[in-house]
DNA sequence: CTTTAGCACTCCTTTTCCTTGAGTGCTAAC
DNA sequence: GTTAGCACTCAAGGAAAAGGAGTGCTAAAG
């Protein structure tokens, strides 16, 4: 049943108005907001919470948007203002910022989020799972050592310095350079493990476990690449927010996204913008707080999220928008050229369009 | 003037007992573990209080430790317990069971101490300003692409992959790498800056611009080796502590562990423990907390930082014990040799001797 | 001279009780 | 359907009282 237009006028403002007192909100309010008298306000609030859109702390105290209120208000009520143009500047500012401070953006997702928006944050590079070698390289450096420099099929290039028992001379480095070029490209971790097996026959023992410490070097930075990893920020701010005056409240989520922080939701889909509201979240540690987390592009058809948590009264028009935007900002930013000084990605890709919301 | 034998044990009886219960001593308590009568205890109260080694809340509330008072516990009173055999066991356990994990045991020393002592920790990686670049190497990849690897005189390798505007052929390559070794290495960064300028003359502008590029990498990974690093972790623990029920006080102190970081205490000297109570701290932001910090030896001749923070009320004999431990193990791994499966250190140092205490 | 028992006093904490006021639900009139 | 009116509810706040842990001081005992 659809709601009548006044009802979900007087939804909208209760929303609002609790958004920002974080107190419940009384008839005589929202009657002055709309020109009619607080008791046909009292009529609808009766009707509002018996549909379930508004709840009652207790009787005689005002009405507080109930998670269902929340969802309503997010999906069709809420402004979907885009940020003003000091907000956009401001958030250029910060981007700018860092960009040159810190070489990637990307682990620093999640704090830059949390100072835009003033709510604990989360980022989540989610790993390649596809990622492979694409070519090794080894370097002389004395007798028995040598540096192995890998580069992956992203074309990130990592190297060590390995020391060996062996003498080695450039004959045998280039012998065990074919070796590896030859069975251990193209190939993802579990392969490279089978391979080092099926080697191992061919080769001395030394030169096997010379051969060993380097795929297993390689095997490493795939799986670190692979790795997905979760960052939060910004958990202390909280503690400004009165649903958290409450110590043992803050301490519990601040230990939640400390602690146990890979449980935050991780949208498959690959829908730009998502909002969870409260109970919407499938871990029940989070049932009230919300979470709105947007996804962008990295190119290399890889994606990043970053996430906002909050209380379910967050200011979901102001998160929503901000975080749209930088996520659309990270977006173009790794579709055109990225870094100044700096060269990891060759082919620049066509940004794809992000839409702005849910 | 030195105190009676009778006042300093009555001075630990307090400083132990304020330390687990958080609550003012009352002179029965006291009495009853020396077996004398409350009103003697009240008569020394009284004179501890005048010579400033403890504090009264109000008129009828029991005794509280001064910082003052702290102190001397902690130099004379406090029994230096090694940690027992299950505390051992148990941090070796969390140190074995993250030096596989990851890589670094270094970035995640305050971790890892947070949750050995139960305290928020930081750690200090006391950068290398030293550094420099023992040797370049380049490596062709396609047309107008190589992989350029430097080595730092730590025997550190890292790598890039550099796209240019230019055909770049094998001679050319090794033009490169034969400039860049002549006049880039075992130099710091500045000295890099001024020598780029004095070979730029020589150059075409093309190949001046990929040289600086090159060596710009290089001033990079000098740079971020000889950052000043801190990280604090375990932020959130305060929240348990009764100091810190007030909501403002706890986000005063965690927003200072998060943005001021660096205004953590870092002793200069060579002290392997050192112990900071209260307004003996510096910054007065921590004037009403304790710091106590250790330091390792990584090799090299390098050294890291681990500290813990606390209420002045802080366990300072468990956490001395602790953290005196945690380092001495660190020094020793690094001594020895370290990770499986990395070769990073070549020489291991002789490993220096860290006496327990302040 | 030191220790101790005794006692009045202080002042924080807890509890109780009351008041206040915002907000409600219901009814009856418009 | 809307509104004014009114009795009712209930959390929040404050004053007053009770309770109690602990003190300082005095005077007597060791």
């Amino acid at each position: 049943m659809e709601l009548s237009e006044r009802k979900k006028q007087i939804l909208k403002a209760v929303v609002e108005h609790y958004i920002d007192s974080a107190e419940p909100v009384g008839s005589k309010t929202i009657a002055k907001e709309l020109g009619v008298s607080s008791a046909t306000i009292r009529n609808e609030f009766a009707e509002l919470c018996e549909l379930g859109y508004l709840e009652q702390p207790h009787t005689s105290a005002g009405r507080v948007p109930s998670p269902q209120g929340y969802r309503l208000y997010v999906n069709e009520l809420m402004e979907r203002r885009a940020v003003s143009a000091q907000e956009a500047e401001s958030i250029d500012e910060t981007l700018r910022g860092r960009l040159e401070d810190m070489g990637g953006v990307l682990t620093n997702a999640g704090q830059l989020v949390s100072t835009i928006v003033n709510y604990p944050a989360y980022s989540v590079t989610s790993g390649n799972a596809a990622l492979t070698v694409e070519r090794f390289e080894l370097l002389p450096v004395d007798a028995t050592g040598f540096i192995s420099v890998v580069m992956t099929s992203d074309k990130n290039v990592k190297s060590q310095l390995q020391s060996t028992a062996l003498a080695f001379d450039a004959a045998r480095l280039s012998d065990l350079k074919n070796l590896l070029n030859t069975h251990f490209t193209g190939k993802g971790r579990a392969e490279m493990s089978a391979r080092l097996m099926s080697v191992s026959e061919q080769l001395s023992p030394e030169m096997f476990l010379v051969l060993s410490r380097t795929v297993e070097y390689a095997a490493d930075i795939l799986d670190e690449a692979s790795r997905r990893d979760v960052e939060t920020t910004g958990a202390s701010r909280i503690l400004k927010m009165p649903e958290y005056r409450d110590v043992d409240k803050a301490h519990e989520l601040m230990t939640f996204l400390v602690d146990d922080k890979e449980k935050l939701p991780v949208p498959e889909d690959g829908a730009p913008l998502q909002i969870l509201i409260g109970p919407e979240n499938v871990n029940e540690a989070l049932h009230d707080t919300s979470v709105v987390v947007a996804s962008y592009d990295i190119g290399d058809g890889m994606r990043g999220l970053v996430g906002v948590v909050g209380p379910t009264r967050m200011d979901y028009a102001t998160v929503t928008a901000r975080l749209s935007y930088f996520a659309e900002s990270l977006t173009k930013m790794f579709g055109k050229g990225l870094p100044p000084a700096e060269t990891k990605k060759t082919d620049p890709q066509k940004p794809k369009e992000l839409s702005s919301h849910v």
